[in-house]
DNA sequence: AAACAAATTGACCAGTTGGTCAACTTGTTT
DNA sequence: AAACAAGTTGACCAACTGGTCAATTTGTTT
């Protein structure tokens, strides 16, 4: 219980604090980075903000990670990573109707839990993605690809309506990714402060119930969408 | 034909070109504006790279809009009461099909036609939109209020599926504002360098269709988008 | 404890930023 | 054409920008 998980005690040297200051270090710059990206974008941001937030000094961030536009190749690889496992709800052997509230959920969960990644994102986006030509045109185009001929069987199969599958995708990202990226709008119209769990898990529903009748899918399988405290 | 529009040509003073200059250089200022704000946002702007696109010199903007943060305001101004508008569409007395459907036509033009207004509020909105409170807290939110209850007499009609409106306008807002602010990522997928007009109008009724689909409503009034050349 | 690597950071720099201003040109009115 | 207002703009400035660096401290290895 009381000992601080200080593992292969009687070895010497520690195994677990080789490198540890700097893991520590760069993921405390890399939040930092990902508040300050997020409100402003790259080309607002400023070394000396970030190092405030960061808490740390600005020289200190230089020396870990070079110069702004690596910091932000950084936090962006982090946050790609995040996105492409989002799709993987989507099987050809799985029913349509949980495939596609499966991966509306999770699409909402991140909304939810990592709203400075999808800013991040959303701002890269709408300053025409210059770090991000590789990934969209090579990674998420061939994952949309794949993941539609998937979506294209069900709807040959006469499980849901037909639709392009690839304007689901981009209906999808919108409808999601908008409790994110505009929160303030959404909070404004709901007049709260902040989003409660409840709040939450109406907006999920409300999505998941709207996009399963959008894909001509009659009844949805219920499912709590997590995250009890 | 070859006259220069010159009216009121027996009156003397030309009442047209009062403040003509002043109204040129300030339109072709803004429209300048418009575009660098819409890439990189308030912060990331610069009145030098304004200029630029304006092809006028710096200090002309500084002459006619004071500071950078009064002609972001001046810039935002236009936007909201373009955005404003969109709403209209939706009335007690009409029909839910047409009044959704031109809801989302509207909107998805607007995305088309005027992509980097969108991006701006876009960006207005990722950072925490200080300049919009008003705008948010106020006229938007009664308008939702307003549109709202409309809505909610549909369904209490039987004309269409249970929903909460509010949501429902957020999600209209997320899947047509992204045809504007992430057109990049959309670009990309579908592996072209411009959306054509036939590529918008697919995804109008894309759109239109998924929309009304998932407010229950049966059949979709055919109507053209426009914008024929 | 000696030797070495890793990490810290104040001070500094050249380039850029938003903004000013005074001298000047152009347009308008009478 | 005289008088005045409106518009133009190069030169300038203080504050800030991303980035560097050398001196120092801290951690690690033997």
């Amino acid at each position: 219980m009381g000992d601080l998980m200080n593992n292969s005690a009687a070895s010497g040297l520690t195994d677990t604090s080789r490198g540890r200051i700097r893991r520590e270090n760069e993921t405390r710059i890399l939040e930092a980075a990902e508040r300050v990206f997020a409100d402003t974008g790259l080309a607002g941001a400023t070394m000396a903000q970030i190092a405030q937030v960061a808490g740390l000094p600005k020289a200190n961030l230089h020396y870990y990670f070079g110069t702004k536009e690596q910091l932000y190749q950084a936090v962006l690889t982090g946050i790609l990573e995040l996105w492409l496992d989002a799709t993987d709800t989507i099987h050809q052997e799985s029913d349509p109707a949980e495939a596609l509230a499966g991966y509306v959920r999770a699409k909402m969960l991140h909304s939810r839990q990592r709203p400075l990644a999808s800013k991040v994102f959303a701002n890269e986006l709408l300053s025409g993605a210059p770090f991000l030509t590789h990934y969209l045109e090579i990674e998420l185009r061939q994952r949309v690809e794949a993941k539609s001929r998937i979506i294209a069987g069900w709807i040959a199969d006469g499980r849901m309506t037909s639709l392009d599958p690839r304007h689901l995708f981009f209906m999808l990202w919108g409808m999601t990714q908008t409790y994110a990226d505009f929160a303030v709008q959404i909070r404004a119209v709901l007049e709260v402060e902040t989003l409660s769990d409840a709040a939450w898990d109406e907006a999920t529903s409300e999505v998941v119930d709207f996009v399963l009748r959008g894909c001509g899918i009659r009844t949805a399988p219920n499912q709590p969408s997590g995250l009890v405290s």
